[in-house]
This record gives C-alpha cells, structure tokens and sequence, in this order.
DNA sequence: AAGGGATTAATGCGTTTTCATATAAACTTC
DNA sequence: GAAGTTTATATGAAAACGCATTAATCCCTT
C-alpha cells in the first residue's frame, strides 16, 4: 500500500462535491464493471443493451446522450456492436435521416440476463448503504466514497 | 428536439441507481467541464491540478487512483504536464522507486485559480439544488438528473 | 413549391486511453 | 547477503475517443 497522502484531511478534492459524486459513482460502478469485464463486456456495450431493453427502436443520438457518449463515439460503437450481432440498424419510416437501434436475439437474451445481474448488484449495493435514505448528499456521498474504498482495483 | 424513447416511463436505467448517479455526475461535471474545455483544459489535467493542491508530492500510483485513471494513463498524462511545465516530477528519498510529482509554479497558480472557479461552481449548484440536504438518494439523483436535464450538449 | 436554416448520422484525423508486458527498486526470508 | 517476491513506474501496440466536417433529409418561411 502506497503512503498516505502527504496532508491526508485537508485536499481540496476531499470536500468537492462534484468529485465526491464522480469518485462514488465510479466506486460504485466499479464492482459491476469488473463482473462485466470477466464476461467480455464493455460498459459502454452495456450500457447501449441497458438502454434498449423494452425499447421498439432508439436513435443514435438519443442513445449517445443517455449513455454519456458523444455522437460520433456512440456510431462507432454501434458499428462494432451490429458487427458482434448484438443489435441491428433500421430506418425510420417517417424520417429518413433517422436510424433507429434496436436489439437482436442474441443482444436482448444478453441484455436480459444482464440486466438481471445489475438488479441484483443493485440490491446489494442498497443494502450495503442502509443510511442512504436519509442522509445529506455530501456526507452522503463522502462516506460512500470511505466505505466503498478500494475493494479491488479500481 | 429528438423524440421521446418509445417508452418514457418505463425504461429500466431510469431507474437504476448506478445510472442515476453516473448521470447525475456527469451533467452536474458537465457545466464545469464546459468551463475547462473553453480554457483548453482537459478535464485528467484539471483532476491532476486540484489533487496536488496543497501536497508536497503525490505518487503516480497515487495519483491515479485519486483521478480515477489507470497508471499508465497517469504516466502518459504526467509526460504532457511536465511538457506544458504543469507538474514535475521529483525522487522519493526513501524509496527510490516511488517518483514524486508536485505542482510547478505555473501550475500551483493554474491550479489555484481553477480550485476557485470550481469553488463558485459548486456553490451554484448546490444553491440550485437545496433539498440535497434531505432527501432519499435515489430521488435525490433523480431530481438530480431531471431538473439538470441537458442545459446544453452534454 | 423552393430555398435557407436546422437536424440526423457518418467519416477522417489526431490524440488519448487501455491492455499487456517490461524494467527497476525495495522488501522478505532463509 | 543473495534469491525470490512484491511494489512502482514505464513502454509499446491496438483500440477508443473527441472534434470538425460532410452528406442527406426535414422544416419553415415566403
């Protein structure tokens, strides 16, 4: 283990909400991540199937805002995803510039048993921070951020 | 204004607590990122700046962890810095393994100005969320993400 | 109905990040 | 005190990302 950082209560960072946020939702997300990353899968794969479960058809910008990517990032993806077979591009009948996204087969059996697993990685993580429904958001996410810390490699 | 998802109330990440705060995070970061990006900074080199505020030196291990990177992305992103004159790089005296990085002048006083914009910042975002104090997270990220909802392109 | 302006997705290029591995120094143990 | 193990950082190839731009379609005004 590495030394402690030189002034260990006073950094900046440490009482900065937006990195409190940040550090606890990559904490948190962490552990789901190392389990999809044993099965092969991206985050940002996952997050696209995430997305288009129960979905009729998505478009690409749409998906790129709601997976936090940009547009050009989120076609790439897409290329490399209708390539694995997971989903397929369709044209929208009404407006021709619009593709719409939808899962295959095999991504929505991939998507559902994922999901599946997130749900309960959720009900773990819930149940780990019982204090979660009452407190404020910093000291909140402030001893998240301490109790989650470093269960592995982050 | 795109189309709503074909099914708006329903999705399963609407209400999936490591999407609510990864959203969260990311819209609120957003607006500062923003901030950065029109002073061509890199939201790794901004992360690198505000952890070494105040430090005598951290460690590239350290560092990493801290601003949520890989090691050889903190190794590679240190080379820029100390290119641009932002950090350097100095021996640990104990543990001649350990490679100490601490701010440059230039960069104590880019830092410190980016620490008080980022100040501001949360002050106005706190401000603009005031029941943070007391709610249950989930809604809270909810409220969070809703109310935030795309000032701008994300 | 035609043309200007706006919107959707794709492409290209340069940079950055990641993954796997290598190197070097320091601890441990016999 | 030397071999083996652990820890810290660096390197190199390949993938992914971000920004700017392009092509196609739609919308709205006149």
């Amino acid at each position: 283990m590495p030394q402690p950082p030189a002034s260990t209560a006073q950094r900046f960072i440490d009482d900065y909400l937006l990195y409190l946020m940040a550090r606890a939702s990559h904490l948190i997300s962490s552990e789901f991540h190392d389990l999809l990353r044993r099965r092969g899968i991206s985050v940002p794969v996952w997050r696209v199937l995430a997305s288009l479960v129960g979905s009729q058809g998505e478009t690409v910008t749409g998906l790129a805002e709601t997976c936090l990517l940009q547009q050009p990032t989120m076609t790439k993806l897409l290329d490399r995803m209708v390539r694995d077979g997971l989903v397929k591009r369709m044209q929208d009948t009404r407006d021709r510039r619009v593709v719409r996204v939808a899962l295959t087969t095999r991504g929505e059996v991939m998507a559902t048993e994922l999901v599946q697993l997130a749900r309960q990685h959720e009900a773990e993580v819930l149940a780990r921070h019982p204090e979660a429904e009452a407190m404020a958001i910093k000291s909140l996410l402030r001893g998240i951020v301490a109790r989650q810390a470093k269960p592995r490699r982050g």
